[in-house]
DNA sequence: AAACAGATCTACT
DNA sequence: GTAGATCTGTTTT
């Protein structure tokens, strides 16, 4: 198969930092991507894969290099990159970018903000991508959705690493990377309040 | 058929 | 920096 998908089917925690700097092209917007986090999914109770296949996270349990999109607070779309190894539903949430083309039909879809608001979050880079629902599942092979690793990777200095955003269950786990120092970087929140004790 | 829950965002101070 | 909207898709009965 491609050396994309090749790339791709280590975990979630081995590829997340290896697609800083990476290209993503969809409807016509390419994102450099500059902040991601790693999911892992039996071993990781913040991920969705956590309490096993369901329709909606069918994707993560599929081969490496396909598109999980969800959806969430009735409003926003979250894109992630599905990983491998096979067997394991593992996936890296993209959560920012700085769009590199595009960028008017990215401000359009964005409602014109400054340009480093563009992709900065989840949902915004999928708003800005143009990803919906309708592309859950999709390959990045460059038909609809396309992923380019970056030559180099983001390495030493110019990687940052800290605890992952808006989660409540193994938030001490840093599973987020990002490029120091980019304004494209999502801001961090702390998950909210604990989960309320199990009724009887 | 009903209840749930949310890997966030925008607005506002 | 913080509060709260928001409302659909998903899961469970």
């Amino acid at each position: 198969v491609s050396a994309l998908a090749d790339a791709l089917s280590a975990p979630a925690l081995e590829v997340a930092p290896r697609l800083l700097g990476a290209h993503l092209t969809a409807n016509g917007v390419t994102v450099r991507l500059t902040e991601v986090e790693a999911y892992e999914g039996a071993d990781d109770p913040a991920s969705h894969a956590f309490r096993g296949r369901t329709p909606r996270n069918d994707v993560m349990f599929g081969p490496a290099g396909a598109l999980y999109v969800y959806f969430t607070y009735g409003m926003h779309y979250c894109a992630n990159v599905v990983c491998g190894p096979e067997g394991r539903a593992s996936a890296v949430l993209l959560r920012a970018g700085e769009v590199v083309d595009g960028l008017e039909e990215a401000r359009a879809r964005r409602g014109f903000r400054p340009d480093h608001d563009l992709a900065r979050g989840p949902a915004k880079l999928c708003q800005a991508l143009g990803l919906t629902l309708a592309d859950n599942g999709a390959v990045l092979d460059g038909d609809e959705v396309a992923l380019e690793l970056p030559e180099r990777s983001i390495a030493g200095e110019a990687m940052a690493r800290g605890p992952r955003v808006g989660i409540r269950e193994a938030a001490d786990r840093p599973w987020r990377f990002w490029v120091a120092g980019e304004r494209t970087v999502s801001v961090y929140r702390p998950a909210k309040a604990p989960r309320p004790q199990n009724r009887l």
